[in-house]
DNA sequence: TCTTCATATGTATTATTCTTCATATAAATT
DNA sequence: AATTTATATGAAGAATAATACATATGAAGA
């Protein structure tokens, strides 16, 4: 399983078990209408409907992108009336940003350019 | 673009065009046995066989996945006569995995076992 | 309860990504 | 220079995931 501080302290970065969340995580990130999707909705909680408009997606693209952000509480939901607003968890997603910012500002000097599997 | 402090504070949350990053970013990460592998070279630095048979798959494709961990720098490479010595970013990956651990406790109760995508 | 509005779900198609096998490159050694 | 060892690359087939369309569910109001 995925320890921290490597080889270098021997302690544990990423629980035991912790793989299969890993995988989870990022599998639910690495796609470009959820990525919007939790753009729209850091500016503000929106409905179904209104994520659909503000996207220019079809209504059922995204609530069915929404669910599995919903299944890892990457983003929330409440009832109003026939509306279901959605928010996102702010407490992850800003600490995750952060670490990509910081990432981004270091190690890609051409600010997202590079080719991830193209050559 | 992606922004920090959601709608509360309107600050930036993540600058403008690392939207394409966060993609890549994860994208990258989405994948078992890219996880896998970083596993691996967290606890030593590897060669390309080495890893190959600790992970028990073919060389070609554990080549072919170390590629995108490379050309994001989440991994470095260095050369030892004819091997290429593998080595985790533990800057990046420590915080990274800091955050989704922290995730997790506070909002995976099953583990990591919930499903994403299967209902 | 019937209708309307809002959202979710099922499924088939399409698109993307992975994996494997074959082969190419490249460094070191003879 | 030829051979061996280590790694990378290309490309085709297999596996996964995403999208669009049709339809189902479910809440609210007439």
């Amino acid at each position: 399983m995925l320890r921290t501080h490597a080889h270098t302290k021997g302690g544990m970065l990423v629980k035991k078990g912790l793989s299969e969340t890993c995988y989870r995580f990022f599998t639910n990130l690495s796609n470009p209408t959820r990525l919007a999707t939790l753009e729209k909705l850091m500016k503000k909680p929106m409905s179904v409907n209104e994520l659909a408009d503000s996207l220019g997606q079809e209504q059922s693209m995204v609530s069915h992108n929404l669910k599995p952000l919903l299944q890892c509480n990457l983003v929330y939901i409440k009832r109003e009336g026939k509306k279901r607003i959605y928010s996102v968890n702010s407490e992850t997603l800003g600490e995750l940003f952060k670490v990509i910012e910081n990432h981004a500002k270091k190690f890609c000097p051409t600010g997202g350019k590079c080719i991830l599997r193209g050559d």
